[in-house]
DNA sequence: ACCTGAACACCGTTCAAGT
DNA sequence: ACCTGAACACCGTTCAAGT
């Protein structure tokens, strides 16, 4: 890879996290290689696609899912209803960006499949520890409470609702998914 | 109204109804004016903003939608599941649907309100028929409810979930809302 | 090998000019 | 009073021409 060509990459990221930060996902290409100070060409050259480019400014978002993950301890049924609050706000982190995962989901060669595994994965080693300490014994289907929790954030953008709408949406899941799980601890 | 503009008026409604049916809520304007065989001028004079076309196309739409409810008659909890399935469904029959009627949900003046409100007071119908039948007790917030589905709905949507993917999601919301309501019908 | 930027076919939206 | 359609500022995307 030649240095010019390093440099422009460097400065089409740097320039996609700006703009991602301020307009989300959906961000003019354009806009961002203007703001990288290149023309759309080389961007297109360096990234192809639009999901490329957001693979990449999602590497520090993926790491801090799972950092977020690991710091999470759960005593608690309430402790567990703050993990899916903190992941829907997080999915909401850029403007689009619980769409942009979704749509994802069933591309298993998609760019983006890293970002959709990894909020799975947190799920998983979350809910992990709320078997361990019991809060319910029968399986939970990782899938399905992603899907919720991209739901529940899909909403919260789309319709602008306040953080106290959106706790009580991950409220009524979490007990749905408790019963089903045959939760121990009730209320 | 001058005929040539009522006639105009229809032609527009008509050629929206067919395009936003093929491509969604989020339909090209000046290819519904060129499909409509009148200038994208016409179609602004008709309908100043997306929405109020949007709106007319919706008719239909809402009059279906409560005729669903008012056909629908709950005499389990599997019913109740149903009747969510077959709402999600609903909003989603257009692609776009849901989001487009989320975005609106706290825009009182919106020209989607209508459709808005419909879903609303058909799940509050529904949901009252579950209660009188005893499946709980408690208030279920409709509010919650609706968003709950319009949620799901967008994930399906946006992730092309299987009905089953989406019939999953809707079990454990139901349960959780059942709970939360005090159920007296358990599993 | 890489970059530039004009060019293409589209958007939504407006508005002078027509009838 | 209503309609037309060219025009504007934008998209995403491509590709000849340059270095």
């Amino acid at each position: 890879m030649r240095s010019d060509a390093r440099d422009n990459r460097a400065k089409i990221v740097a320039a996609a996290i700006d703009i991602i930060e301020q307009q989300g996902t959906m961000a003019s290409l354009n806009e961002i290689a203007k703001r990288a100070g290149i023309g759309p060409g080389t961007l297109y050259r360096h990234f192809p696609t639009r999901d490329e480019l957001l693979a990449e400014v999602l590497v520090a978002w993926v790491a801090r899912v799972e950092a977020a993950a690991d710091a999470t301890v759960i005593t608690s049924k309430s402790d567990l209803v703050d993990w899916l609050d903190r992941l829907a706000l997080v999915s909401n982190e850029y403007r689009g960006l619980a769409a942009s995962i979704a749509a994802v989901a069933d591309d298993a060669d998609s760019p983006l499949q890293s970002a959709h595994s990894a909020t799975l994965r947190a799920n998983d080693r979350v809910f992990a520890q709320g078997r361990a300490i019991g809060l319910f014994e029968g399986p939970v289907d990782a899938g399905t409470v992603g899907r919720l929790v991209t739901g529940v954030a899909m909403v919260t953008e789309q319709a602008a609702l306040s953080a106290e709408q959106t706790r009580a949406m991950l409220e009524v899941v979490l007990d749905g998914l408790l019963v089903r799980a045959a939760s121990s601890v009730q209320s």
